[in-house]
DNA sequence: GATGCCTGCTAAATCAATTTAGCAAGAGGT
DNA sequence: ACCTCTTGCTAAATTGATTTAGCAGGCATC
């Protein structure tokens, strides 16, 4: 019978220490490097660290945490880790996280506030030493009560003192619009959830933008639901049902998933021309090769977790930072315009 | 000066209990839901849970697992986290985990092997009840000491008996290929590390799809190299400049991300449009709107996370599954061959 | 009135690490 | 011979939960 997992029991350190013969005061010394300090001779220190490696010591983070009261690990909670923007900041945040000997323990809320308190409470409860939310709340009662280090990504809870990082979306959207309707004359708005911040950023750059351009705006070409593609494809059916059957002569997209929705039914409905100019929040590299030009705002993933990472690790430092009075720990990053269709006007 | 997280510490089942008047013992019986097993009075088990509640307590997991060994958490290590295919076997995943009481707990690798052996090493030493592997690494060695019930999906290691759940490559890629190259007469094959089983799956369905049309192998029109898209970029232009500067009638790529790199290429090229026939294995969404058709084939996610959730339940249960002699325990999906050229032939 | 049984609860051990406080042996100075 | 200092190490407490073993007190039975 081949033996399974279940039958060694893993190393301990008090196993390694009598197999050295030596005290577990003096391994762990040892193993958390600092043997010097506490003055382990060089042989002493030479044979544990070679045993450590020869029976291949595992220590128990558990254990560690439970008198340490640290367990370098970062918990990140995001609406949707098939997304492309979320998983790249994911990706750039594990990447950080590594090189600074911390874990990223990764949740995700489906934009739904009691899923989230749900995934942030498993992993306040695991112990996390802090947190990384991109938040679908309209409060953050929830995180002030939570006596954990939490540093809001892409999105920003209003009223919210919580550190953020946030991309300029209102002033980008801004741009992109005016140009686009100087261009076109026409530009509908599809967006998502105006509880959130993000949301709320991107329209008021559609409203601004119009005005910047001196564009009137009618209600009639704005339209707004649920992040997601089938939202998506619900709005821009509806938007064109309401338009006698006809698309507008352009649509700005609040999200990539509702783009992915629009595009569908465009698909579907033998509506994918160059007819519309089309432009979407949020974007992807797949855009470079469709088969009519789609302009898009980027978000600068790596740089939003760049200063969560370290807005975060300032808290562990300093808790004092966590709250601030006059919002200034909040990280405005530029928004970065893809554009795709050609010269403007 | 506003209270910051660090001014209180949580609240332990030791308070609660003397709060509510009772031993830690009866408290951690009521939190676990054994309160009837253990003989707790309906009023007692009130109290205590009526207290939980609005002190908002908060379980330290690490405590628990040190005492019960068990974290309620899942390891899971993909190559990346922005890949499509990955992030929604990890989603899928995540609710999986969910609705059963776990959490899952995502680090990716880069296809690395010693990024792939000191992640592991880091969820193992969190004490994860189990891990999901894709692993990049050539023997199982490493996974078979690791004493901790291990599932690989997307991925088999050759010669590797720990479970697996893969998609059936071969046969599908085989399929498709037969078909196109019966119609364009020539179709060239760009791949990723042939030390993947997952490549060598796909290169040997192209081999099986080539024959089964009765078209030979031309070494001149393969090309393999690492997944990535500037793998996929670099193949592309060395085919295309050893071909005299043309393209081949046909073209299939193992994967995504390097079909992603030769759209680059394509692109900026000009070579962009439908004289190439195109075709890779993977899919995603937006080659539905592509200017030109382009097949793919699509692995089934939640099926493969379904199948390797219950496959590292089942090893919880009965540890015995780990180990397998006849290699039953690998689960072989059927992939989705997605048809955009229109009719065949 | 001794015995057993049921109800409702608790004390203490345990898990695997870290951390505090301190001890023994030898060196060096006077 | 005595004191002090340094070197190299260790014993025991601690962390917050779970879990084992068992204890009072009331009631019923013979």
């Amino acid at each position: 019978m081949a033996s399974t997992h279940k039958n060694k029991k893993r190393m301990t350190i008090a196993d390694l220490a009598s197999l050295a013969g030596v005290s577990k005061t003096t391994a762990s010394f040892i193993l958390s490097g600092r043997a010097q300090q506490h003055r382990i001779s060089q042989a002493t220190c030479e044979r544990v660290m070679a045993l450590a490696e020869t029976h291949n010591f595992c220590p128990n983070i558990s254990a560690r945490a439970l008198r340490s009261q640290r367990t370098f690990t970062f918990g990140l909670v995001i609406p949707d880790l098939t997304n492309y923007g979320f998983s790249s900041t994911a990706k750039a945040l594990e990447i950080l996280c590594r090189q600074s000997g911390y874990q990223l323990l990764i949740a995700s809320s489906d934009d739904d506030p009691d899923t989230e308190r749900e995934q942030v409470t498993a992993l306040v409860e695991r112990q996390v030493d802090g947190l990384l939310v991109a938040s679908a709340m309209t409060d953050d009662d929830f995180y002030r009560r939570l006596d954990c280090p939490v540093v809001q990504i892409d999105r920003h809870i209003n009223s919210s003192t919580l550190p953020a990082v946030i991309t300029d979306a209102r002033q980008v959207t801004a741009q992109l619009v005016a140009r686009i309707v100087s261009e076109c004359h026409e530009l509908a708005y599809i967006g998502g959830l105006d509880t959130l911040s993000s949301e709320q950023h991107r329209y008021q750059g559609y409203i601004d933008g119009l005005a910047a351009a001196r564009y009137e705006l009618k209600p009639s070409l704005v339209s707004r639901g649920t992040f997601g593609r089938e939202s998506g494809y619900r709005q821009i059916k509806a938007l064109v049902a309401a338009n006698n059957g006809t698309l507008p002569k352009g649509l700005f997209c609040s999200s990539f998933t509702l783009f992915e929705g629009i595009l569908q039914y465009l698909k579907e409905n033998g509506l994918l021309d160059a007819s519309c100019h089309l432009a979407t929040f949020d974007n992807h590299d797949l855009l470079d090769c469709m088969p009519f030009a789609v302009d898009s705002i980027a978000q600068d993933c790596s740089a939003m977790a760049a200063h969560g990472f370290e807005l975060l690790m300032a808290q562990l430092i300093d808790p004092a930072t966590a709250m601030v009075d006059s919002g200034s720990k909040t990280v405005l990053l530029p928004g970065i315009i893809h554009w795709r269709s050609g010269r403007a006007c």
